[in-house]
DNA sequence: TGCTTTATGTGCGTCAGTGCACTGAGACGG
DNA sequence: CCGTCTCAGTGCACTGACGCACATAAAGCA
């Protein structure tokens, strides 16, 4: 059976020992993830997790006012629904895939029972989870003190990280709604950074041209949470760097959401 | 051999099954944590892990221009230090006790290696991080949207929760710095609160007066994350509701930070 | 080809929170 | 008892982001 894209294109599952990611392998399911598929609802039983592969999935809390803020990001270097081995089974959290593409998707109990046995999986797990967790806190340090440019910036330079090339399909409303802030907002910071030549963008295009001066007009926010994620999971080192988008057909076993 | 006040009085440790409890017991040093103290610091090696009783400890990030925001409250229903156990044996956050008073402190590799036993202790561990986790999320969403009014209010219940008694040991200043906002900021909110009838304060004192009133004004961060607390760790459901301050002279093993 | 929808650009009044400067008042030590 | 320090209260100019209304333009569809 041939698949056009591999589990191992996900920095986790390729982290783990092949012993262990041969016993995965099985109940690895190749899935599409449109835009905008809730993944998890807030307070509902996680069933399944998901591996990104080419898509991006935003941690998603919504207020009792509707509005929504991001908490985390996910992408080709994690893994969506910690919860599942953390315990509790379910989140305050809705996971929304902002950005389609594909993944992989494995049932939650067979990655808990695995979790269990207190092996190398459990340990890669562990530590991609602290690293969410610090990526979790940075976001509440960067909402309260960095200005809205910083902000955008920042996300872009993450977006980019956890995806494929270096441009992003995305409107400034999505971006808006992960930020939890006016489009308009948005509006204003891409139309700065499009005259200095950092961007271009149109109609949910967003291409990324200068790397280097995002980073420099982005708050620290980006690098320290990029250093943390680099120290827990080293195999991932330099996931987010250039590189050439290799579009993938699929030929596999591919199951499509419904 | 004495002591004042037990372990298990840290609702973590008690909801430990009483053979774990047993051994790790010998290794629990009572310790005293005076107000302002670091117990970890961005960065550096976690050597001991801290289970507070009558303190409260905040997990602060500290940004590069020297302003600060909490990211995570703990007190007697949790452990400082996750990052022992998680992976990385560090943070990028630090560690200051916000309300001094009485915890213990654990050999961060003793319990390391009772965590790495995959038994009850890390599921018990495991889950009060995921509820850690919601705190941050649901911190990192209340900076962005809810008022200044409604974030005091969250933080004071907070803060009750975690302590004993309904009086808080602290200066609007300390509020300010955690929340990371101005001190004259929460000044006008006291002012608010107090002449409503919530609080009273003076120098560096608060005395909560209406709990309820509190928890109207505040958003609905402090209730989701309450919820999720107690929905993760029922061991310490209760947690929080008023009660009588005990004050617990020492007379048994106590280690003074010097 | 024209109509609708979606995405982006712009203007303007409003406001919460900031930064700063200063006052007042309780606590504390000598 | 006095001087000093810490903590709390107040005024004011300023600003980043908001909310709303509306203009423009590309994409999609009949």
């Amino acid at each position: 059976m041939t698949c056009a894209f591999s589990p191992k294109q996900n920095y986790l599952l390729a982290a783990l020992p092949d012993s262990e990611y041969q016993i995965l392998f099985p109940d690895l399911d190749a899935v599409d993830m449109p835009l905008g598929k809730v993944l998890h609802d807030s307070g509902k039983a996680i069933d399944n997790v998901y591996f990104p592969i080419t898509s991006i999935v935003a941690l998603m809390y919504v207020t009792e006012s509707g509005s929504t803020t991001e908490v985390g990001l996910v992408g080709k270097s994690g893994v969506v629904g910690v919860s599942s081995y953390m315990g509790g089974d379910s989140t305050t959290c809705r996971s929304v895939v902002q950005c389609a593409g594909r993944g992989f998707r494995l049932n939650a109990r067979i990655l808990k029972a695995r979790f269990d046995k207190a092996g190398p999986l459990m340990h890669v797990f562990l530590r991609y989870t602290q690293a969410l967790i610090t990526q979790m806190g940075q976001t509440a340090a960067c909402n309260r003190h960095h200005s809205l440019d910083q902000q955008i910036c920042r996300w872009l330079l993450m977006s980019l990280d956890r995806s494929y090339g270096r441009e992003l399909l995305m409107t400034q409303e999505v971006i808006a709604n992960n930020l939890g802030v006016r489009r308009e907002g948005v509006t204003e910071t891409a139309l700065k950074l499009q005259k200095a030549g950092l961007i271009r963008y149109a109609r949910g295009h967003i291409e990324v041209l200068d790397r280097q001066g995002l980073e420099e007009r982005s708050c620290e926010c980006y690098k320290v949470v990029r250093a943390e994620y680099d120290r827990l999971l080293p195999a991932l080192k330099g996931a987010g760097t250039p590189q050439r988008y290799l579009p993938m057909s699929s030929t596999g076993r591919v199951a499509v959401f419904t």
